[in-house]
DNA sequence: CAAATATCCTTAGCCTTCTAAGTAAGTCGG
DNA sequence: CCGACTTACTTAGAAGGCTAAGGATATTTG
């Protein structure tokens, strides 16, 4: 039982609007925030927590790959996948195993109890993501997808050239046409 | 100087995009943590945290207020803003004050350092800003702006419901109609 | 007025993520 | 073959956020 009124958070988003520089970067993250406490909420009914949530949907869609593979499609930092994936492990939802001749890389497998997750769990998601997108024509959301891939290219070419890296950032459209199996090998 | 090649992050927005399910919350996701990076990187080189920032820029639109009112514009809970308060009371960014004859709230204003950040951090904002929006056009961000805040709301409303709180949640544009100041007294 | 209730701040502890740094294992130029 | 990278995983620790729960103080109500 909420003891805070929802009105507050509302109060907080038109106070927002009236702040002129930085509103989208909020509204973003106040986006993000929601989606992430509603599918949270629902995930958290069948005993998994978010944090896992975000490795099962990319080893639902091919398990077997190298951890540091799994960390680049999930967009996370290395250490933020070694406790996942451990975590998971002692969950029994994953298995960490090595090939005979590489004692470097550890390939991640789902468990039979890991893939039957699926079946539960995506629903969850969509439904929440229909909640999201509710009253919204199918035209604004595609314009959004796209705002959005534009802005996250943006960030990520200022990033890298923050960082020193001079190398030319391809944009996402140029890579997807470089691509075509569902786990990119990375080289 | 950045080991990984961005090229991974972008494959894995490539990759998002052919999963059916949740890729605009992925999507906003990881907008959202672009910002977050971009502003977090200028922000360090001033000494500030990320987490600060998000107080500040509040308290310089109008300090002096409960630190649940401003819980509420940060839009996070109080332990959050408790914690930060503290943090940036050590480095003396903000005071801590009460008033005679109310043992209970805590009004928080800024110090002179505190104000005097203002100058120096708004700008850095407005450059992540720009830096994101490169390329957008106006049209097209004002639609994005309109489609994430009804998201927001249709989000805030689902978990309003979800926590049995069967009050009706107004609109942010019915609540915009209810309020003048910049600092909302909640009653 | 006194008791029940609500509100505000605080504490404690967990989750997710990050950076920095360490270790072990492959790879490559000489 | 060997030393110098480079890569992959691991460890340690911190930031930012949350929930749950506690204490103190106001407010409301019987």
């Amino acid at each position: 039982m909420t003891k805070r009124s929802n009105l507050a958070q509302v109060i907080q988003h038109h106070w927002r609007e009236s702040v002129p520089d930085d509103r989208l970067a909020h509204l973003i993250k106040d986006a993000s925030r929601g989606l992430g406490r509603a599918l949270q909420m629902r995930l958290a009914e069948h005993g998994v927590s978010f944090g896992h949530w975000t490795f099962l949907r990319i080893l639902w869609n091919g398990d077997g790959m190298a951890q540091r593979a799994l960390s680049d499609m999930a967009g996370v930092m290395e250490p933020t996948t070694f406790s996942a994936v451990k975590a998971m492990e002692k969950l029994g939802y994953v298995e960490r195993r090595q090939k005979p001749g590489d004692r470097k890389q550890v390939f991640i497998h789902l468990t039979p109890l890991g893939h039957s997750l699926k079946d539960k769990l995506v629903p969850l998601a969509e439904e929440v993501n229909a909640i999201a997108i509710e009253g919204l024509e199918e035209r604004e959301i595609v314009a959004m997808r796209r705002a959005l891939l534009a802005m996250i290219d943006n960030l990520a070419r200022d990033e890298a050239q923050a960082a020193g890296d001079n190398r030319r950032i391809p944009s996402t459209r140029e890579v997807a046409g470089r691509l075509s199996s569902a786990q990119p090998s990375r080289k």
